[in-house]
RNA sequence: CGGGUUGUGGCGCAGUUGGUAGCGCGCGUCGUUCGGGACGACGAGGUCGGCGGUUCAAGUCCGCCCAACCCGACCA
């Protein structure tokens, strides 16, 4: 992509903001805000949520996911109909229409158990597991945190329905492991920790959190075996246990939940099992912050030049500045570009100083500098964005050498 | 929802005791520059969040409303 041609309001300026992922990300030109907690994301951010939503469904996919994309629009009935609706709680972040009938999707639940119904009769249609990428919209009572705590947000859900306790929690470990496989593949260490089921189970829910200062979680870790504890359910963990535990700021990137048979049966989702009797089916819902991820990134991944975006996340894998009067960059950015590599060549009218500010700032790994001095031995200044150093690449090896890194 | 801060060209801000809006960045043209957000000249761009009030006169004072941000209660 030519630079000239791509949308990146990067700002010299921009408000200062508490949460280091809105100020680095809308100075970068990732994001513009529209209202509290309400983010229009723009072309550098769609690609790096496009790699991470990548990441996201390989994994669900190897779970034995089946992709499938929902209405945001729910009706309000169905939502009655699961009792959710008596839920206060519940109905005061549902953002609803005029009419009054239809709700804008806060979880869906409900829509993917209705639907699992025109299909499932017996126990040889389960189990059945389903994952959407979805906008979500919840009306928070306080947005904030930029991308970390949002009122419409991206967001991946998984519905299983199963035909037993056992297969359910078989189901849940392997997802739970998926998780972790995730958030390693995005550079982010998790823990898994236990928290309460919420109001529509006794089990422990499990929390995946990232170690963060900023973030909003406390929570009781053990760092060994990566494990912890929320703080809600800090009551319940034993003398002996509490002393391996650390206490730490965090935040939480995606969480899943035994549902038991409460949505199934609401919603009179049932199957015959081998012996010809009704049996109720028990759900599991599965999520992850898309957007919340970039953001939870951003938070921890940058300097005091702007973002230091990891590899797998980053909108591009090299960005190609040119400080020769020739067409040489053309030339480097088009081999690369055909050999499949994701270049931003900076062709723009600029002083170079301006063009390696803008670099540093979007966060893009590795950084291509053709200049007189390299031009004239065959060759390329390299530089990683996380590194203070920079080597000298011959134009033939660059290929090679960009292999490597993104292996 | 409660408490606090803020709202002035695209962005970041200043604007004294009320007198008809200014700076930096960015933008356009020309020239000089060209490895860490270059320099000069000329130029375009705002009626000051909204409504109402006080006054000869309101960005400045008063009232109401709206929005954003921060702290708190709630949450992927």
């Amino acid at each position: 992509m030519k630079f000239s041609e791509f949308y990146a309001p990067t700002k010299r300026d921009a408000a200062k903001q508490d949460s280091v992922n809105a100020y680095l990300l809308a100075k970068a030109g990732y994001i513009s805000q529209v209202a509290a907690g309400v983010y229009a994301l723009l072309p550098l951010a769609v690609r790096s949520l496009q790699k991470i939503e990548q990441v996201v469904r390989e994994e669900m996919n190897s779970i034995g996911g089946n992709e499938v994309v929902f209405s945001a629009l729910q009706p309000k009935s169905t939502w009655e109909k699961s009792g959710r609706w008596d839920d206060e709680n519940f109905r005061q972040i549902v953002y609803i229409d005029q009419d009054a009938d239809m709700t804008f999707g806060a979880t869906h639940e409900e829509p993917m158990s209705i639907a699992v119904k025109e299909k499932v009769q017996s126990y040889r249609d389960l189990p059945v597991i389903l994952y959407q990428f979805q906008t979500k919209f919840r009306k928070e009572l306080r947005a904030k945190s930029g991308l970390l705590r949002g009122r419409e947000f991206r967001m991946k859900d998984l519905y299983s329905f199963h035909p037993d306790n056992e297969s359910h929690h078989e189901f849940y470990e392997s997802a739970a492991t998926a998780y972790l496989r995730v958030f390693k593949r995005l550079g982010l260490d998790a823990y898994r920790v236990k928290a309460s089921g919420g109001v529509f189970s006794k089990e422990y829910s499990d929390e995946f959190q990232v170690i963060c200062p900023t973030g909003e979680d406390e929570i009781l870790v053990n760092h060994k075996t990566k494990t912890g504890f929320n703080k809600e359910v800090e009551a319940d963990i034993s003398v002996a246990e509490k002393d391996k535990l650390e206490r730490v700021k965090a935040i939480e990137v995606g969480n899943i939940f035994h549902l038991g048979s409460k949505y199934s049966d609401a919603f009179d989702l049932k199957y015959l099992n081998k012996d010809g009797v009704r049996k109720s089916i028990v759900m599991g819902s599965y999520g992850i912050g898309i957007t919340r991820l970039l953001g939870t990134i951003s938070e921890l991944f940058h300097d005091q030049n702007g973002l230091v975006l990891p590899k797998q996340v980053a909108p591009f894998q090299a960005y190609l500045i040119d400080l020769t009067n020739s067409k040489d960059g053309v030339g480097l950015y088009n081999t690369l570009t055909k050999a499949g590599f994701e270049v931003l060549f900076d062709d723009r009218e600029m002083p170079a100083g301006a063009k390696f500010v803008e670099a540093d700032l979007i966060g893009i790994p590795v950084r291509l500098v053709l200049s007189p001095k390299t031009k004239a031995e065959n060759a390329v200044e390299l530089k990683e964005r996380s590194s203070d150093t920079s080597t000298v690449v011959l134009l033939k090896e660059v290929s090679k050498v960009l292999e490597k890194i993104f292996s």
